[in-house]
DNA sequence: ATTATCTATAGATCTATAGATAATGC
DNA sequence: ATTATCTATAGATCTATAGATAATGC
């Protein structure tokens, strides 16, 4: 029953990845331990010797989607001369409304982050300083040590507006606002 | 033991009410019927003669919450000479960040509700269409039927911001989303 | 000898229902 | 007679722990 210490890793590895796409799914609150070990081949006994709680996993998930994120907009910015319509084009589309397992987890999970304590807000703020780097690159000259204003703008738009597209049953008015929004943050990002 | 019909409707108003604060301060999944009912000064085998389901209550409560919302945002704008302004002041200020019991439900709840079924969703499209219809109202020609995407991407930039800030745990990090978002939504309904 | 995982379970909580009770409504 | 609410409970699920097992690591 016992596996060698790589394959221990790996399973742990493989947990906090399919936490981060299940809690994504369904929320921290919406699915139990039992499924998750499942999602992993696992069963509910080996969590403990991996995790201390459920939060700990919480946390650690958390982490993993904003780094998966933060990849996914390296991606599309990477050997792209409009690095920028590539982000928004993606990311402000229907079908990253649709996929709630993968995307933003800012989106997916924001709400209930809100709720969280602090460690695992510490990685969502990890990760949203890491996307406003990325927006700041965008953007004609970055101020200070601080963060630029407009990048802080421009992500507030787009984690909204695919909120906002989520939220409603109307398709047409899900469109209607990553349309606005990428109309909006186009402008703030050129001025 | 039983109570008068007038007595019987206030408390389902009363125990909507109490779930309607209780939903976002904890999410729909993060309180029981038990402690709903409580909060109403209930017990739990009351509910079912008021409610067809836990579901059935979330819609209620979603309405009712998006319901004070717009009170809210119509108590600001009334006898006031810079409607707007008054507006983004609360909804954009650290003092809305704090308070997610009686606070904008799309952001205490929105990531919980784009879980939820078309009956959960429905009060959320219809309260958000009613944002966007005073919003439309702040900013200079409204096109035909649609709503006005700048109104929509104002609202996607203020969600957003305040998500944001609830999100991340440095106060002055949450702070800065608020203030770069009253500044474009102050650009972008005057232009 | 150690330990990662397994099965099993404790104890709490969850949604929903059943039956009793006592006051309303006719 | 009806019914809003109560107490009690069924049955499922939740987090976390206990003890057994079998393979690793020394």
């Amino acid at each position: 029953m016992r596996v060698s210490r790589t394959q221990a890793a790996e399973n742990r590895e493989t947990v906090i990845n399919v936490a981060s796409r299940l809690f994504r799914e369904r929320g921290f609150d919406g699915i139990g331990l039992k499924d998750l070990m499942k999602g992993a081949g696992l069963t509910q006994g080996a969590f403990y010797k991996q995790f201390a709680s459920k939060d700990d996993l919480a946390a650690q998930a958390s982490r993993r989607a904003m780094e998966s994120a933060i990849r996914r907009w390296s991606a599309a910015t990477a050997a792209n001369d409009d690095p920028f319509g590539a982000v928004i084009a993606f990311y402000l589309s229907m079908d990253h409304r649709g996929e709630k397992m993968d995307g933003c987890p800012i989106v997916a999970l924001g709400s209930d982050a809100a709720r969280q304590g602090k460690d695992v807000k510490a990685p969502f703020e990890a990760g949203i300083k890491e996307h406003l780097e990325i927006l700041g690159r965008f953007i004609a000259e970055t101020g200070g040590g601080e963060f630029d204003g407009r990048a802080m703008a421009i992500l507030s738009t787009m984690v909204g507006a695919v909120l906002l597209s989520r939220v409603v049953n109307d398709p047409d008015l899900a469109q209607a606002f990553l349309d606005a929004a990428t109309e909006q943050v186009r402008e703030a990002a050129g001025a």
